[in-house]
DNA sequence: AATACTACGTCAATATCGCTGACGTAATTG
DNA sequence: CAATTACGTCAGCGATATTGACGTAGTATT
């Protein structure tokens, strides 16, 4: 945009790398400020992102198995059993035994959960909505769509399902 | 967009924190995969992200000093310290006394340091490249108005002058 | 010239969050 | 009954971040 030198030819090829690390760098510091919003309350009550993840997901699908969220969270079951563990005996999120599969320990967040959820998210709603409120809904649109394309092929599918909720 | 019941007069309200939501969580899901993609390199050299980070912005603005370094990516100088010895041990970044400040260290990539940023910023490139291309040209400058709405106003001034070098 | 501040490095201790490998239990499936 | 699955847990490790304290060289101020 306006790093183009004013009155040159650019070179087409060198438009586009420059244009790419624009985006590569502008993702970088949007998501470094993004995820530094919840840090304080999360320090607050003992915890670091690992547990706002955990929280979130659990949040907005309540009843997901332990399965489904670590295949989100993309983290070992070691590394989430840490967490989830420290979250119920927090009494922040509930396991009840699944109905169909009794093994399945179907993860919610209790009332203390949800209030910390509420919490969490919401400086970072104020941020995103305040985001999208100065760019439009156009912009929103595009937004949306590049975030889509970054996503892996093979999973976009599955993240539009979680994504989009029923 | 298909979250809604169809038929339903769906609450502004409602539709508004839906679409919040959504955004937040494509982020993470975008943000995610698009880091994974140089960790494979970086793990043939014995390195993390954190190198990653040092390098690609040391590459983009040579002679840049640590202080600079420090408050782009927002760690201490004890994080960053062992980061940069390592790189300037395996002969990957350079620094060179300043001339105006001799107590400045001056950071730059040797050719070794040009040849691993190529490297790990090649895959990266080629997804946001593709991401683009899919999107069209609307769609990226609405991502990138909202990206940059969503970076601290504060530094809003110093992120653009950073990406959009000189 | 003495003083204060700055840029950078480093030592030490600590916390979070990820990993691998191994083992166990309960429930389901073939 | 045997194999697999869902989940948990113990143990150890590595990368990355933190705070606090100290040192050294160079710059700026009085």
């Amino acid at each position: 945009m306006n790093s183009l030198p004013q009155g040159s030819r650019p070179n087409p090829l060198f438009l586009r790398d420059e244009e790419i690390r624009q985006g590569i760098e502008l993702l970088f510091f949007a998501y470094r400020d993004f995820t530094s919003d919840a840090d304080a309350v999360l320090a607050r009550h003992g915890m670091g992102r690992a547990h706002h993840r955990a929280i979130h997901f659990i949040g907005r699908r309540p009843g997901m198995t332990v399965n489904e969220l670590l295949s989100i969270l993309r983290i070992t079951k070691q590394s989430l059993s840490r967490v989830l563990s420290q979250l119920v005996t927090e009494g922040l999120v509930a396991q009840t035994q699944g109905t169909r599969d009794r093994r399945q320990r179907l993860l919610s967040l209790t009332d203390d959960g949800k209030e910390l959820e509420r919490q969490l998210s919401g400086l970072q709603r104020a941020r995103v909505t305040r985001a999208y409120r100065e760019a439009g809904a156009e912009a929103v649109a595009g937004f949306r769509a590049v975030l889509i394309g970054l996503i892996d092929e093979t999973d976009r599918e599955t993240v539009l399902a979680t994504v989009d909720k029923d």
